[in-house]
DNA sequence: AATTAAATCAAACATTTGTTTAAATTTGCT
DNA sequence: AGCAAATTTAAACAAATGTTTGATTTAATT
């Protein structure tokens, strides 16, 4: 599905406000004001609000699944060096689309709309399956060891980018960076999480112990 | 402030509605019918629907909060050992709470009730700075090793159980658990969860590299 | 038993909700 | 310019929303 400029507008609009306020606390009188066309223009488009949402979630998992597939077809790399990519790579997409990971949450939660849960449910999938046949290739090159829960391991990546995005006011008070910039404190969450994230994964799937 | 019968059972109908359904997405119709009360009563108890929500934090923010005062003047537990309570603590709260805390994230996301986010707030530090000392003590005995961040810590912690519980049809599917049955399920989940925790723990805080 | 306070009820309230309508305007095409 | 399709509009729709009312029942106290 291909959207013209007002839609795209109405999308964007949405997903700020239904991030913010949630999707029954938006009201499509809401949304049309807030991108300043008229209430009509959302069934008119789209059909209707929950079909507007389908259409957010749609769209942004479909720019999600773009990405994943090239990397692991890369021989160039290590298993490690796959597996610090895939980080790079999460933390940077929670990043840059913080509030359609926040209305993410939520749907989870809610299992209100059946359409974006399936939907939901083939995106994990498809990431788990990825990551799962990365660590098997790294076990059988002897980097990685044997026996890991690996949705496990991806629930550690992902709850913890999440946790700290959901707690972000909390860490700049907590750690006092309030003088900094919203560009600057994004910056230093993005490294310390990259780097937070890549050692646990070091001291999970390296031989020790 | 203290409930008697009537308005316990209103206060856990409402957060099992609004942890399925959201706030908004749940009226005081909804609310009244499940409790099989009659609509006035919730703002004749309560005063309104917000404010029940209000109630709900205050109650179970109130009862997590004296767990936590005992456990860092027990003197005769080490500093690890006390982080491993610490940890089984937080897994056992979430999954005994689930549906609390399922509201808990959502609110969170959402910082519209303001009464509700000081009261996060302030119990997030609270237990930040328990958890805080409590590393204070473990660096000065010379078993945890220096520059530790606190918070992310306790997002890796929080964000995986959280993850795991937004996910665990997904782990169950994927693990190919269905025959579980919903107690046992929560058993295993637990255990993962705390060993998992607390290697990744153990690894985070041990002098190696 | 009488009186007072607390609890419960059905009904009504003013708004707000998502969606539709039918007319008006704009756009693209010949 | 003239026509048809696409877009935009204000208004209306019924249904649902949170809250209040005033009467009625129940409970407690004297």
């Amino acid at each position: 599905m291909t959207y013209n400029d007002k839609q795209v507008h109405i999308l964007e609009t949405a997903e700020e406000l239904f991030s913010g306020k949630g999707y029954d606390g938006t009201s499509v009188r809401d949304i049309a004001e807030a991108a300043g066309i008229n209430i009509a223009m959302i069934s008119y488009y789209f059909g209707s609000k929950e079909k507007l949402m389908q259409a957010i979630f749609e769209s942004r998992t479909g720019q999600l699944t773009e990405k994943i597939e090239s990397l692991l077809s890369n021989e160039s790399l290590s298993p490690l060096e796959k597996l610090n990519v895939v980080v790079d790579d999460y933390v940077e997409r929670i990043v840059s689309k913080e509030r359609f990971y926040k209305l993410m949450i939520c749907e989870q939660m809610m299992e209100k709309n059946v359409v974006i849960n399936d939907l939901l449910f083939s995106l994990k999938k498809k990431n788990a399956d990825l990551v799962a046949r990365l660590l098997l290739d790294g076990q059988k090159k002897k980097v990685f060891k044997k026996n890991i829960d690996v949705v496990m391991l991806m629930n550690t990546m992902i709850g913890t980018v999440l946790q700290t995005f959901i707690n972000k006011d909390y860490y700049k008070n907590f750690y006092n960076l309030i003088d900094l910039s919203e560009e600057e404190f994004k910056k230093l969450l993005f490294k310390k999480l990259t780097s937070h994230i890549k050692e646990l994964f070091k001291s999970l799937l390296s031989y020790e112990a």
